[in-house]
DNA sequence: GCTCAGCAATTGATTGCTCAGTAATTGATC
DNA sequence: GATCAATTACTGAGCAATCAATTGCTGAGC
């Protein structure tokens, strides 16, 4: 068609390039994984996967809330998205919110017992799903090395400026 | 506060299980890498990633336009979502549709000249951020084992069913 | 002790997606 | 050939995020 156009030439060899190929790759999984288990949990547990996230950092420790700004940093996210997603989850019953004594500019989210009692129920979901495809395809000593660079990665991106 | 809890025991150590932990890493590296390399292509090239990733599809073949079924497949994006995403690409010069001969039902999508230019600027941007939060963090003989871990993933996720 | 730069959360406007429903087209089956 | 289930793109409505502007609070420096 235009194959004697030099710029489309250019344009396809980089389009087929292996940096391009490898990084669409971890895009793709990611966003399937991550669709995989919204759907599961959307449909076995009533909640999202972004709610589920936060209910792990709820739960995680039984004797300390979190705030807001550190469920922002933490699920990359913006204030605003965190404020209007707390709100939801106050409103489903899930979470409910505590002004902060030490900070009062702060606001501090705590689960309530019906959003642990879901989160039990989603985490057997999660790892229903997680196994299968996340688990189970990977041979067994490429997981550690694939954790570890993810971690890697993890590091590379929370200490570059740029 | 409430260590007395059973369910809160339970809970925070469901919610600190390696299984979460593991699969929390994979989103969130994914989710920031993605996020970085969205703002470095809107500030240098005006595109967001979304775009890029439709632009190399289009450059790959120099001789076959791809219809937005394939798009939307390929991208994880419902067929409404691509309808409206190729609605901004002719608006911003970027893409153009072109009816199918072989299929009424079918629209095919090219490049423009002016989208191969704005691809081939972006793909070095791409490459930059990719080369530096993507590969230099992994031990070299790490990233062929990375990928393809990534790639069975991906295999299981087209595979199965539920 | 006052001031002021900086941070936390909220809110209105906007963006970009999904979902559900529709119309046109196709291809397999009778 | 006619019928009909499946498939393609498109559209209105709704949702969940972002951005930008605002309010209230904090803590460092004078």
């Amino acid at each position: 068609m235009d194959a004697a156009n030099p710029r489309a030439d250019q344009a396809a060899r980089a389009a087929n390039s292996r940096l391009v190929h490898d990084f669409g790759l971890l895009i793709k999984a990611a966003t399937r994984l991550e669709q995989r288990i919204d759907t599961a949990l959307r449909q076995e547990c009533g909640i999202g996967h972004t709610m589920f996230e936060v209910l792990i950092r709820l739960c995680r420790d039984t004797d300390e809330q979190v705030s807001q700004r550190a469920l922002a940093d933490d699920l990359t996210l913006t204030s605003g998205g965190v404020t209007r997603l707390i709100d939801r989850m106050e409103e489903a019953g899930l979470a409910r919110r505590v002004p902060s004594r030490a900070d009062r500019r702060s606001v501090l989210v705590e689960p309530t017992d019906q959003g642990r009692a879901v989160f039990l129920r989603a985490v057997d979901v999660h790892a229903r799903v997680v196994e299968r495809y996340f688990v189970t395809p990977v041979p067994h000593d490429d997981y550690t090395r694939l954790t570890g660079s993810l971690h890697e990665i993890h590091r590379a991106l929370r200490d570059g400026t740029d």
